[in-house]
DNA sequence: ATAAAATTGTGAAACGTTTTACAATATTTT
DNA sequence: AAAATATTGTAAAACGTTTCACAATTTTAT
């Protein structure tokens, strides 16, 4: 029923507990016999280390912390999945937490999982409320930046280029001869958002094309807004040949919106959007996009982090910027 | 830099550390004046209290095991946020693991989690080995079924009843005058693929139409496994009219193989899928689907592991046993 | 055979809490 | 004013490991 303990162990093989723990740990001295003996007794009584006494005393756990904004969402899934593929193969667990961008969920996290002793951290950090990452990382947790930097915060950083792809994006729409391309941006403030944005108005003013301010819409990630953001933009007097969309989730939303007003892709409106969803294939018509490496940036954050964890001399290794460029994938919807 | 200990509080506030403890967890007898030292000295400190070493003695870590298939597989995310938001309010974290059905690392991440001293446990059992879930249970360790039940495991599970929405769905097929109808299942061996199976079956031999053995393909829940699946289904002389696919991956997999052949949806075949995934309106045509009622799912598995949890005379109570009913979401492509 | 070195083992301290038994002090009752 | 009771506080024992200092024993070198 109980758990045994080391200590029983140690009594069952007729040694010192000391002796019990060296043999496990293969470390120290011990001579074949007593190493068959504790072996015999930790088999008979099925004896399991306890995790929690042996973090209260060697000060590692086992366990990263991951912070997210949702795992219901897109594009984190995978990644997820990436950091736990990672992680598991070198005996880590994944500790999950949904912040919904909200600064304050993120700081409460935070804490908890630095009072949990996490021995390292993977965050997608929201807009607000920086000092507190930074005083963590001050205080010595490992920290790896995934999906967003933090100006200031000296760390491994996993990006995608979005500037880049959005300016791939736009600019494949405006050589298709469009002129008039709408964007639903994604939540104001947030790096991602504005990368995207900034994107979009690079590839405008490149072409030479005036920003214009009812075509663009401020988006929050959500399909509902993306949904409404459609009907504003085709209810206007001249509406866009072109949209661009900032993320997956609002893609879903403005495909949801076109569908029902029965407006034809690509003749009447070109769409493109940020990120590929599984579903961009069947989508109607199949969904051009802008494909980031989900699973990839997983891995790199995971490895990043294993890394920053294993190395004792912490913080003296200049931290890694890795800036990933994402590509275009041309289906029919443009 | 290092973390402050109670000792250090104690220290600072001048008194001991037993009473530090008790006035930090609001127990046992104080003045006013000791609390407000204690609780000067713990802001000055910026005192977080260990929660390893509270594990240690308290024997309880606030943490709960989530075994599942793969977080990145639809479905999964939205259970597994539900759960976390059930968890986080109450102060529980979660520790995420992937089995892939497969039941060795199954058996892996259950033994760790053991040994991490997590609190319980919410499982959605790979087909083989429970034995293992089975002693931890007997052991002590609550536990929480998810979608899939385990013979002679007296515990909550959270189901939905599959056979029913498969009969549903294939019901509806019947009734449009389909009596060629094609199914892809599951994995072989997993209950989920059984149970969707038979409601298949049921509704055939309901309405009198016998079972052909070329219109079953055997699936394994993945992309690719489909999209052959529905060439084989396609190329035989006599193809099927209508199409029942054992779960969301699996529908875009058999959407992608259609829309490739060029086959008309639904005229030249009616399909409806398992699981109705965020892309199912969006989808060339809009896909028709059984809906599971994915957030209740995670939701209810949760309290009740927590119910679990909380309750002393665990094992006294009946495990509830809750099996949700599936919605058929007709759209356009049957 | 003795000294030196290497090996194998023991016991106890430490990790940071919680909690129990009990001591000291203050308050009430007679 | 003394005895009884209630209130605050302390000190120390746990929790189950790891690890350190050292004791006991064996092996090797002289």
């Amino acid at each position: 029923m109980k758990k045994p303990t080391l200590k029983e162990v140690a009594k069952e093989a007729g040694l010192s507990v000391g002796m019990a723990s060296r043999v496990l740990n293969g470390y120290g001295g011990f001579s074949e016999e007593s190493r068959k003996k504790i072996l015999k007794a930790v088999e008979k009584l099925d004896y399991r280390p306890n995790t929690i006494a042996r973090a209260l005393k060697s000060k590692h756990t086992k366990a990263i912390g991951v912070l997210i904004s949702n795992i219901a969402s897109v594009f984190w899934p995978t990644v997820v999945r990436a950091i736990e593929d990672g992680a598991s193969k070198s005996g880590y667990h994944l500790v999950l937490c949904n912040t919904d961008e909200d600064p304050a969920k993120e700081q409460e996290y935070l804490a908890a999982l630095y009072e949990r002793n996490v021995d390292g951290l993977i965050v997608s950090p929201s807009p607000k409320i920086h000092n507190y990452l930074k005083k963590m990382v001050k205080g010595g947790m490992p920290l790896v930046l995934i999906d967003r930097s933090v100006h200031g915060l000296n760390v491994p950083t996993i990006t995608v280029d979005n500037e880049i792809g959005a300016y791939k994006a736009v600019t494949y729409l405006i050589s298709q001869g469009h002129e008039r391309i709408g964007i639903i941006t994604g939540l104001k403030g947030i790096m991602t958002s504005e990368h995207r944005f900034a994107g979009y108005k690079k590839a405008l003013e490149e072409n030479g094309i005036p920003l214009e301010e009812n075509l663009i819409q401020v988006g929050d990630f959500r399909r509902d807004k993306a949904y409404d953001a459609v009907g504003k933009l085709l209810d206007q007097k001249e509406p866009p040949t072109a949209l661009f969309v900032s993320n997956e989730t609002m893609s879903l939303g403005a495909l949801l919106a076109l569908e029902e007003r029965g407006v034809k892709i690509p003749e009447q409106l070109s769409i493109i959007g940020f990120g590929d969803p599984d579903w961009a294939p069947i989508a109607n018509p199949p969904f051009s996009t802008v494909r980031q490496p989900t699973y990839a940036i997983g891995t790199l954050a995971c490895e990043n982090l294993l890394r920053e964890i294993m190395t004792a001399e912490r913080g003296k290794i200049p931290a890694e910027n890795i800036c990933m460029k994402p590509d275009l994938v041309i289906r029919k919807s443009c």
